[in-house]
DNA sequence: CGAGTTTGACCAGCGC
DNA sequence: GCGCTGGTCAAACTCG
């Protein structure tokens, strides 16, 4: 560490991290494939677990950092070791002999950290050179200490290379420090740039059903609960304007139900007054599963109390048996798929869970198949009956790809910032009830989602029915290899990409909306003969066929979701605006500038640590 | 001490 | 029926 301060982290080491998983997991790992748990789920050497913690999804960080010591202590570190630690980046043990040997890096204060897009190779795009102010630089950046030669005697010059050391020791200390805060802050702009282009998402898809009230006549609810424009625009139509903090997400199906429910749902009407709430919007909490699934066998007797009813949780199974409510039949189907409906995320996030705005609470985990890396399991907690559920897995090809899995529809008001994730979760699980409910044949039409969704310049939208369960996956990672994987080994899953369209993410007060869904019709208007089968039928081979040509046309440089948000960001000042405010706010604890990106704040700021879960070890890491 | 996590056990569905 | 697998439960445990 004599020369070069300049910090480089080019792709090659993350490169040899990603692609050279370890062989297999080590056989002492004894990896039970059903019901082991384990904790190192990689079954990572320690040498490897140490490097892949170091695992760094690259990215120019245009931020200043100041000091904030609560957020810090907002993220407490691992406590076991085996754990890897979360997005760590070690830019002094890890990278010491690259610093060595790079002599020309003397850029002093700069952090110039190179973009890695899994494969190793580093696309061609204008490197940034960004001043953090960490006074990464601090002395003898040239030379080191051995420079005194000028005929002082060895005792001083012990003592000066002593202080020197002891000064440089601080110094490590001091950046090893401002390198955590880093590791934190970009773990958590990564998870707030994927919240906030999901809310952008159903953001765009609530448009898009407002300028189509017949294409989704289910939810017509949630389109004037998803955004506070509209639904202001509603209230100031019946006189009345009330903000409200928390909305209220539940499908049509459930709530419109719910009239002739209210007296048993007590628990639920505790919660639901003790959340701020609209008085017109005030419906009886029903989970839509008490009255729909029964509690078979064993789990009968363990919560067969008079109470058990309100106490929200209950297992996802489909009924079996018409329980004795004034459901209709098509309602139960309605619900049960519904509740079957999964929306998948992809994301890249070095941290555990993406902060998504609900609180969860982890109840299982288990080694899935075909993947080393165990599945978490977690439920809503922010009411006592909410049948909402979510998977966290780390991709198997890429493990810095988060895989949230999400499953059901709250039935309580959510903050804002756990719309973003809920509302497209609901829109998604609604549209695929809708196409699986509206033909007879099984066929489902995703124009819709594809129009609410790829909007998103590059996102890709796979809807897979081939699972047991309809899946809607949302990969926000725009993985050059993901694409490719999804090329070579997914033949039962349909693509939608829209590509050939730079980023494009505004703010929620982005005017460029409307073009931004004329490019996506426009773009739909290529796939306009796509159709989705519940079986995946011959039809697959021509998808995938577009597919490829589309993903030919995929942007080379926008390989992760953290580089996607700096291309958003440089690219679109309302964004950069809403994001530098925020995270200056969160950096610094100042207040957040008043702008009408206001959904942006309040992601970044009430998103910083809405999830009450450890880290742990969580599958991956 | 309460809330959340861990983890072995249990259960259901499915394919053979 | 049996084994495999996904999903869930709940007692034990950890942590603040
Ligand atoms: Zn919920």
């Amino acid at each position: 560490m004599d020369k070069g301060w300049g910090l480089t982290l080019d792709s090659d080491s993350v490169g040899f991290l990603l692609n050279k998983p370890p062989a297999a997991p080590p056989a002492s790992a004894k990896l039970d494939h059903h019901t082991k748990r384990i904790n190192n789920p990689f079954g990572l050497p320690g040498d490897y677990s140490a490097a892949a913690s170091r695992m760094f999804s690259g990215v120019e960080f245009p931020v200043k950092l100041g000091r904030r010591d609560d957020q810090a202590a907002s993220h407490p570190p691992p406590s076991d070791d085996d754990r890897l630690a979360v997005g760590e980046v070690d830019f002094f043990s890890n990278n010491k002999s690259r610093l060595a040997n790079n002599d020309d890096s003397k850029t002093v204060s700069v952090v110039s950290v190179k973009k890695e897009n899994s494969h190793g190779d580093v696309a061609p795009r204008p490197v940034l050179d960004v001043n953090t102010g960490l006074r990464l630089l601090t002395a003898n950046t040239g030379s080191d200490q051995s420079t005194v030669d000028d005929g002082i005697s060895s005792d001083v010059e012990d003592k000066r290379a002593k202080n020197e050391l002891a000064q440089l020791q601080g110094e490590l200390q001091r950046m090893n420090a401002e390198n955590q805060k880093l590791k934190d802050m970009l773990s958590q702009v990564s998870n707030n740039y994927s919240a906030l282009q999901m809310h952008l998402v159903a953001v765009m898809q609530q448009q898009q059903i407002n300028n189509n009230p017949a294409a989704e006549s289910t939810q017509e609810r949630d389109q004037h609960t998803v955004e506070g424009k509209s639904e202001e625009k509603k209230h100031s139509q019946e006189g009345v304007i009330v903000p409200r903090q928390f909305m209220d997400l539940r499908p049509s199906t459930a709530t419109a139900e719910t009239d002739d429910q209210l007296s048993n749902s007590s628990s639920e009407d505790r919660t639901r007054s003790a959340t701020p709430q609209k008085s017109t919007e005030v419906v009886p909490f029903h989970d839509q599963e008490n009255s729909t699934t029964f509690r078979d066998g064993k789990r009968i007797g363990r919560e067969d109390s008079p109470e058990s009813e309100t106490q929200g949780w209950v297992p996802n199974k489909v009924p079996k048996l018409n329980s004795s409510n004034s459901k209709t039949i098509d309602q139960q189907s309605t619900e049960a798929t519904m509740r079957k409906a999964r929306v998948s995320v992809r994301a890249r996030s070095e941290a555990p869970m993406i902060t998504d705005g609900c609180q969860w609470r982890k109840y299982g985990q288990k080694m899935a198949k075909g993947n080393p890396c165990p599945r978490a399991y977690y439920r809503c907690t922010m009411a006592v009956g909410c049948p909402v559920r979510k998977q966290v897995q780390r991709c198997a090809e890429d493990r810095t790809i988060l895989i949230t899995t999400y499953e059901g529809n709250h039935n309580h008001p959510l903050p804002p910032a756990a719309m973003a994730m809920a509302s497209t979760t609901t829109a998604a699980a609604t549209m695929l009830l809708s196409g699986s409910m509206s033909s007879a044949d099984g066929i489902m039409n995703p124009n819709l989602l594809a129009r609410a969704i790829l909007p998103c310049s590059s996102n890709m939208a796979t809807i897979s029915a081939s699972a047991p369960f309809p899946t809607v996956t949302l990969d926000l990672t725009n993985s050059s290899n993901q694409l490719q994987q999804y090329q070579r080994t997914t033949p039962s899953q349909f693509q939608l990409p829209f590509a050939g369209q730079p980023q494009n993410f505004g703010s929620s007060s982005t005017p460029s909306l409307p073009q931004v869904f004329g490019q996506a019709l426009y773009n739909q208007s290529k796939f306009s003969g796509l159709q989705l089968s519940q079986e995946m039928g011959s039809s697959v081979l021509g998808q995938q066929a577009a597919s490829q040509q589309m993903l030919q046309t995929q942007p080379a440089s926008l390989a992760d979701t953290v580089s996607a948000a700096t291309a958003a960001i440089t690219a679109d000042p309302n964004f950069t605006a809403a994001l530098a405010a925020a995270i200056s706010s969160i950096i610094g604890g100042g207040h957040p500038n008043n702008n009408t990106t206001g959904n942006a704040n309040s992601y970044l700021n009430s998103n910083n640590n809405n999830s009450s879960s450890k880290i742990s070890s969580f599958p991956g890491n």
